[in-house]
DNA sequence: GTGAAAGCGCTAACAA
DNA sequence: TTGTTAGCGCTTTCAC
C-alpha cells in the first residue's frame, strides 16, 4: 500500500503517480482523477517519513512550552496550530515540563532530530548550549512572549503595557499603586516580569510617585500566589494599604480580588484591580484589564516560521496588540 | 553530516556507527567511544525521517484534542508527554479546533500519514467515518475521558462520581440537589455529561428525591456558562431554591459561587457547592470537589499504547481515581 | 504528459 | 566485533 501498488493497478509509473498524488502541474486530468480514485480505494495512506527523507523537508514545525496548562501557552498553541494545519504542516509539542523536566535531554533528544522544519519557542530564555545546538539544525525560530536575544520575537511591549495600566490608574485619581508580579517558576521568559515591573516604575517615577518596597509583591504569577499576595498587601488599614493594585497577569489579579472580598474590601471603591492578559475568567467577574491574544501571536509566529521555511527572508515583527479594557474593578479612589 | 560522514572520519562501516550511536550491544567500548566523540565534534544530527523509513517506527504518538486550552486538556497533554518523553518517543498534537475547525481535513490529511505509532485521543467521539480511516492505520489507539465504542478508555466512572457527590450532599442533609452540567460544545466527549447527570440523577431517585426539570441546568462546562446558569437557577426565593448545586465540573461551580455571591447567598449557610475535577482555582477558594487527575490518566494513557507499540496486548485499564475533597463550600444547610 | 533511475539517511539481515 | 548489501517509500533530475 504505497505509492508503487497505486503504480501498478494504474499501469503508471511511480513518478507520475507521485505527482498526480500531489497535484503537480502536467499531469493529464484524467491521470490525476485516475490515481486518486485508485488510492481512495486501496486506501492509501502516504509516508511522510519518506517524503521527508526525500525532500528534506518533515512539513512539521516543533512547539516548544515551558508548561502547557497556562492560559497564554494553551492559546497560543491554538494560534500555532491554526496556521500549521492551514498550511498541512503538523504540530510537533516539545514540552520542557517545568522546573522538574530535565531540558537538556529533551532539547538534544529530540528537537534535534530533523523532525521539524522549524521551531516556536514560547516564552523561552535559552542558555548559551542550547542556543548554539538549536542553531545548529538551522532552522528558522522565533519567540513569542518575551525578547530572547539573537532571535526574533513577537509579544507585546511589556513595558508600554504597564505604562497603559498605570496611566489608566492615574487618571482616575490614584496614587497609592502597588505592583503583584514576581518570577514564574514554571518558566516564563524571566525578562517579561521584568519589564512589566520596571514598567510600572518607570511610569510611577514619571508621575513623581514613590513605591515603597514592600508594594511590589510576588504573585508568582498564579491565582493562588496573587491571592497570597494580595492578603498581605492590603491587610493594613485603609490610610497605609495601596488604593489600586496592577497585577503583571489577569491570573493574579483574580487572586488580589479574592483576596480583597476575604477583607471584605469593596471594588473599585475601596480597591480598584486592574491585570493583563484577557483572560476569559476576568470577563466574567469583571475585571479591567490589557487585553492581549496570545492566539493572534501564535498565528502570527507560525505565519513568520512558515514563510522562512519556505525561503522568504525574516522580516521584521511588529509589536503585538494590547488593549486596555476597562471593566468594573478599576474606580475612582474612594476618600 | 550523517552517519557516513562519522563512517569515513572514523574508518568504520555505517552499519557499526549505527550500532554504536544506538548503543546497541557487540560493538567494543572504545569504538562506542570514538564514534560518539566524532559525531560530537561533526555537530551529528541523526534523522528521524531515515530511521522512521527504515524501521516504520517514528518514534512518535500523535494526540488528539478538541480544544488545548481547556484545564483538564492541558492536564491530560502533560501527562501523556512526561511517559513519551520518558520512552524517548516524540507527541505529535492535532488540535481538532473545536467546533469551528474542519476536523475531516485535520484526520485525512495528517494523523493518517504515518508519522506516528500510536494515538491517544482526548474525550472524543469518533463518527463511523472516522473510526474505520483510524483503524486503517492499524495504531494502537486509546481514548481519555468518556468511553468510546470499541476503543479502550481511561477515566473516572461518571456516574461513580456523580453517585459520590450526591451522597456528600446527602449525607450534610441536602434534599433540595440541583445540578449543573449541559454540552462542552468545544468538544467534550458527548457520554461524560449525560453519564453525569445519569449518575446524579439515579442517586437521587435512590434516595428517593426528585428532581424538576428546572434544577437540570446548561452551564456548557464552563466558569461563564456556569455563573449564567448559577443566576438563574438562584434567583427564586428561599424556599423555592435548592439548597445545593452539583456541578459536573469545578469551572462551573466557580461560575455558580460567583453567581450565589452577586446574589448575597451565604455558602456554605444558603448554598452549597460541589463540583468535579480538583482545579486549582477550587482549591483557592475552597471549592469541596471530587478530584480527579487527569496528568495521571495521561500517563496511563501513554504507557498502555507505548506498551502495545512494543507488542504487547492491549490490557484492561482500571478506572481511574477519583476522591471527594471536602473544602468549605459545602455545609449543613440552613434552616 | 510520462517513465527510468538514482538517491534521501538510516537499519537489518547475513556474512566474515 | 565489524562489514556488505539491500532496501524503507518517496521525490527528482533527465530522457522520451
Amino acid at each position: 500500500m504505497g505509492i508503487q501498488e497505486i503504480a501498478t493497478v494504474t499501469g503508471l509509473s511511480k513518478a507520475t503517480v507521485s505527482r498526480a498524488l500531489r497535484g503537480l502541474p502536467s499531469v493529464a486530468e484524467t491521470t490525476v482523477d485516475h490515481v486518486r480514485r485508485v488510492a481512495d480505494e486501496l486506501g492509501y495512506v502516504p509516508s511522510s517519513a519518506a517524503a521527508g527523507l526525500a525532500t528534506g523537508r518533515q512539513r512539521a514545525v516543533g512547539v516548544v512550552v515551558p508548561v502547557i496548562d497556562r492560559w497564554f501557552y494553551a492559546k497560543a498553541i491554538g494560534g500555532v496550530d491554526v496556521e500549521l494545519r492551514r498550511a498541512g504542516y503538523d504540530l510537533v509539542l516539545y514540552n520542557l515540563g517545568g522546573p522538574g523536566g530535565d531540558r537538556d535531554r529533551a532539547f538534544r533528544r529530540s528537537m534535534l532530530r530533523h523532525r521539524v522544519d522549524a521551531l516556536v519557542l514560547l516564552s523561552l530564555v535559552l542558555d548559551e548550549t542550547e542556543r548554539s545546538e538549536l542553531e545548529l539544525t538551522r532552522h528558522p525560530m522565533i519567540v513569542i512572549g518575551g525578547p530572547a536575544p539573537g532571535l526574533r520575537n513577537v509579544g507585546v511591549d511589556d513595558v508600554a503595557v504597564a505604562a497603559t495600566a498605570v496611566g489608566h490608574l492615574l487618571g482616575l485619581g490614584h496614587r497609592r499603586i502597588a505592583y503583584v508580579g514576581g518570577q514564574d517558576e514554571a518558566g516564563m521568559n524571566v525578562a517579561v516580569p521584568f519589564r512589566r515591573r520596571d514598567g510600572f516604575l518607570d511610569a510611577m517615577a514619571a508621575a513623581g510617585l514613590e513605591v515603597p518596597r514592600s508594594w511590589l509583591a510576588d504573585g508568582r504569577f498564579s491565582f493562588a500566589g496573587g491571592a497570597a499576595a494580595g492578603a498581605v498587601l492590603l491587610a493594613e488599614s485603609a490610610s497605609e494599604r495601596p488604593t489600586a493594585v496592577f497585577c503583571a497577569s489577569d491570573e493574579m489579579a483574580l487572586g488580589v480580588l479574592l483576596a480583597a472580598r476575604r477583607l471584605g474590601l469593596r471594588v473599585p471603591g475601596e480597591l480598584s484591580v486592574i491585570g493583563i492578559d484577557g483572560h476569559e475568567y476576568g470577563a466574567a467577574v469583571g475585571l479591567t484589564t490589557i487585553a492581549q491574544d496570545p492566539e493572534a501571536q501564535g498565528r502570527v509566529a507560525a505565519r513568520a516560521v512558515l514563510a522562512e521555511v519556505d525561503g522568504a527572508r525574516p522580516g521584521v515583527v511588529p509589536p503585538a496588540a494590547a488593549t486596555l479594557v476597562v471593566r468594573g474593578t478599576t474606580g475612582v479612589p474612594a476618600g
